[in-house]
DNA sequence: GATAAATTCTGCGTATACGCATGTTTTTTG
DNA sequence: CAAAAAACATGCGTATACGCAGAATTTATC
């Protein structure tokens, strides 16, 4: 089969599987594969606002909104109002959100490990690359010769 | 950052976004991006039972048995009982599954050409090389489909 | 400075995604 | 052949994942 066909079905596959193992992983300790990933994002940038936050996991911010409801009820994180902003929350990590992200990370060198394993010096590096060129181009806020894509508002992230 | 750590981020991300992107492409004609790559599946494979299918897609047998049944409701499959095992159901795509897959098959080369055309010749390969290099590599028992699956993620022997 | 426009969160509805338990049927074993 | 084990589908519960609409608030515009 050509590459451009299996493309993307080899990044679901890649995907799929990475999610499921997170999630065997992480379920001893009471967390998601996605709760780790949005607690790692607070912890390399504390005190983000639900949508900053969202920005950063590449998700959605109604989604994110679910998780930190589920999140707080568990403690591992905390909400205030913005204190210039009304509209906006803002998410911090509890101490015990940190404790146990310092936790998860550990539980989590295993899967990095056996993926980082399997690859050739510098593939590592290839694949990430090459993984954020195909991100990039399927993000619609690039604009393309010849092919109109309307409806969309332009958002300046960092 | 180094990459082993960004890996399974950038994967991620990537995933989302395609997947983002194809529902958007593909809700025009009623089907989810995930309905796409069942219908996908069965285009390439008819009469498959559904933990047949599920393997395939890489994904859970009760996940495909939801999509199935709503699947079934739109007339897109249709599902019979195995002539030989009585315990499985064949999976067949209608006429009009056959047809819808063909029209979002168009549809979504739109997606496919954008990929592609976001990488140098020869990284496509690369990048599904790799892929589905980590993907067995995160797969604990991928030596042999069909045989009972060990949940005892701590043997590493290879 | 009042109104319109944009931003931020919330809540709802639908569709995965998966594990686990259950019921039925087939296969294996003694 | 009868009992046990394995395989397949179903149903349930939880957690994303996202779009969309609505409410509160900030920013922009005249």
């Amino acid at each position: 089969m050509d590459p451009k066909t299996e493309l993307p079905i080899a990044l679901r596959a890649s995907y799929l599987t990475l999610h499921r193992r997170s999630d065997a992983i992480f379920a001893p300790h009471g967390v998601t594969a996605d709760q780790f990933v949005l607690l790692a994002t607070l912890a390399q940038g504390n005190a983000l606002t639900q949508r900053a936050l969202a920005q950063r996991m590449d998700s959605d911010p109604s989604t994110v909104r679910a998780m930190l409801v589920l999140l707080e009820k568990h403690r591992l994180i905390r909400r205030e109002t913005h204190p210039e902003d009304a509209r906006a929350r803002t998410v911090y990590l509890t101490p015990a959100g940190q404790r146990k992200f310092r936790s998860l990370w550990k539980a989590g060198e295993r899967i990095r490990e056996q993926m980082f394993r399997s690859l050739q010096p510098g593939e590592a590096k290839t694949l990430v690359v090459l993984l954020k060129r195909i991100t990039s181009a399927l993000n619609p806020d690039l604009i393309r010769i010849g092919e109109s894509i309307s409806q969309h508002p332009q958002e300046d992230q960092t």
